[in-house]
RNA sequence: GGUCUCAUCGUCUAAUGGUUAGGACACCACGCUUUCAAUGUGGUAAUACGGGUUCGAUUCCCGUUGGGACUACCA
């Protein structure tokens, strides 16, 4: 028997002469600390990086680091009709804009690779997935299977008549025991076999294992005779996992939760190369709720499903790998409020710990980390951001705080440190809106209405106001003198000082209260109601542009 | 349909065989305040349902319901 399975080894890969001992001979133990994981991201070239890859990828980088590991990046691009063009670059570069650069594999440009357990592709391991097919065929724990893609769907029509389950297995696993014979004659007349695992598993049967997220569990054993090796010559999958990660050495596969079914096949293939089985993470699906059903973040339908989405809008990295930690760990949470400036790293992650079901994606929650992350940045580093992010998806803008660094600079400072931290950054593309009025160039062309008053007030005595607001204004008062001058200019005018006394007082008392005051001066210099703190913005603004926005302003409300 | 898996405020979650079931986001009210933001105080809001085990169950067990994943020569 052993000589047939010999036979057919040889009859299907008779290219095939390296022996596996000599390939395990290049893939030495890896020389890492005790505890040290090797973890992989392993992704396919099929598009853009899914805020899900991310995820799993974060959490790969995160455990590698946290232990002195390594994280790999490796390519799984054994399907060549779903490959895209320049998939991996895209990978590459999705990651790094996120800081998840590899420590081995596929470098952050996607241009090469480094490290000793490569190659890091898998359509240029195709020798190694073949030696090791070859050996499992020997073995007698694989064969080929010659059924065409028709008699499959034959099979499964009949298994689906009889209510059984679909599939290769067991009595309906037609070509378990090929003879030599029929294999040589099939080859001899050109038919391409795949090469089925010959699953030792029975119908019904359980399998248990642990899993470093989910803990224990109990999932149906396979027994499926799963494609190992695909008729144009790529191994599936399944094969190329089980060979990539154990000549790799990796310690703990993250992936996501949608392979959970699969995990019993891949440590039976494991098993029948007597393999120590890597120990596997598996991690919840980001959802989405459409219509009142959650389903699965979809690549088709939902932007925010892309990393790039988030770059687009200018939400920091860092808030979205925040957002992505806090759904990891929720104690990560905690963690930042004590300790808000302290670096990712310093963070521990817990597999453990990871939320065992799909957790539903919240933009809301994520702007307002992005507030938060973007309030602890200081004047420097939002400008150096913003432009950098304008420079790639906003031209006009780039161009408008580039020409006028130094204001822009001071424009991005208000507000900023000390104790009364404005939040009200979530993203840079909001900037354009929310700052732009800054910039003569974007006021200019504001419709006038913006100067309009509070009726209250009336125009005649905004304008008078605004005569008054001038004449009094001195560029170099503190803020407390500047505020102590500008109420009783407004008492001057029939204002009250503060809100209190004006409701205190009976009605006709006064034509307003400062309030409104402050109101008209702001309207005057941003054309706009909702405003950073007045005083803060004559400072940035400079005399020359104040007096020429009032006086616009009073010719307005004349 | 079958297999597996999951279930705490609207959302993300914490917790324990005995708690007033805690926090964050969102929401509401009030305070502070030159508007907004921020901030402070308070508030609305949850253990899916039905059985067991137990002195006692949100926690352990069973069932129901509901969600999700898988069910390819895709990954």
């Amino acid at each position: 028997m052993s000589t047939d399975l010999q036979t057919i080894a040889e009859l299907l890969f008779p290219d095939v002469t390296e022996s596996p001992e000599a390939i395990l001979a290049h893939y030495p133990a890896r020389n890492l600390p005790v505890g040290a994981c090797v973890t992989r991201y392993a992704p396919s070239p099929t598009g853009f990086v899914h805020l899900g890859s991310l995820y799993t990828a974060l959490i790969s980088k995160k455990i590698a680091d946290q232990t002195k590991g390594v994280f790999i990046l490796r390519v799984e691009d054994t399907d060549k009709e779903r490959e895209v063009e320049n998939g991996i670059a895209l990978i590459a570069e999705g990651l790094h804009k996120f800081g998840l650069d590899s420590d081995e594999g596929i470098t952050a440009d996607g241009s090469g690779e480094r490290g000793v357990y490569g190659p890091y592709v898998q359509s240029h391991r195709r020798e190694l997935y073949k030696v090791f097919i070859k050996e499992l065929v020997v073995r007698g724990g694989a064969y080929p299977c010659f059924c065409t893609p028709e008699e499959l769907d034959s099979v499964r029509a009949t298994q689906e008549l009889q209510k059984i389950k679909t599939g290769y297995y067991g009595v309906w696993a037609r070509h378990r025991d090929i003879t030599v014979e029929e294999v040589a004659e099939r080859l001899a007349k050109g038919e391409k076999p795949v090469i089925r695992v010959r699953s030792r598993g029975v119908e019904g049967q359980k399998f248990s294992f642990k899993d470093a997220v989910k803990g224990g569990l109990t999932l149906t054993a396979n027994d499926q005779d799963a494609i190992l090796f695909k008729s144009d010559g790529y191994p599936t999958y399944h094969w190329a996992h089980v060979v990539d990660d154990y000549l790799m050495k990796t310690t703990h596969v993250i992936r996501g939760e949608e392979w959970l079914p699969s995990a019993p096949l891949h440590i039976e293939l494991f098993e029948l190369m007597n393999w120590k089985a890597p120990i596997y993470c598996h991690v919840s699906l980001i959802m989405k709720l459409d219509g009142g059903t959650k389903r699965k973040l979809s690549k088709r339908k939902d932007p925010e499903a892309n990393v790039e989405f988030y770059a687009e809008q200018g939400i920091p990295k860092e808030a979205v790998i925040e957002y992505l930690m806090n759904l990891a760990n929720s104690s990560f949470e905690d963690w930042r409020r004590e300790h808000p400036a302290a670096p990712m790293n310093e963070f521990v992650l817990k597999l453990e710990k990871i939320n065992v079901s799909g957790a539903l994606f919240d933009m809301t929650k994520l702007l307002d980390i992005s507030k938060n992350v973007i309030s602890r940045m200081n004047a420097d580093e939002v400008f150096a951001r913003v432009l950098a992010w304008a420079e790639e998806y906003d031209a006009k803008f780039a161009r408008l705080i580039s020409k006028n660094a130094e204001y822009a600079l001071a424009i991005f400072g208000i507000e900023r440190g000390g104790d009364k931290k404005r939040k009200d950054i979530a993203a840079w593309s909001e900037l354009d809106g929310s700052v732009g009025y800054f910039f003569d160039e974007v006021f200019d062309l504001l419709p006038t209405e913006g100067f309009d008053v509070p009726e209250s007030v009336g125009r005649a005595a905004a304008a008078e106001l605004l005569e008054a607001f001038l004449l009094a204004y001195n560029p170099k008062a503190s803020a407390d003198d500047w505020l102590a001058e500008m109420k009783s200019l407004g008492v001057e005018h029939g204002f009250a000082a503060d809100t209190k006394q004006f409701k205190a007082a009976p009605p006709g008392t006064y034509r307003g209260h400062f309030g409104d005051v402050a109101m008209v001066i702001r309207r005057a210099l941003t054309k706009r109601a909702q405003t950073p703190d007045l005083f803060e913005m004559l400072q940035v603004m400079g005399e020359r542009r104040i007096q020429a926005r009032v006086a616009q302003a009073r010719a307005f409300l004349k």
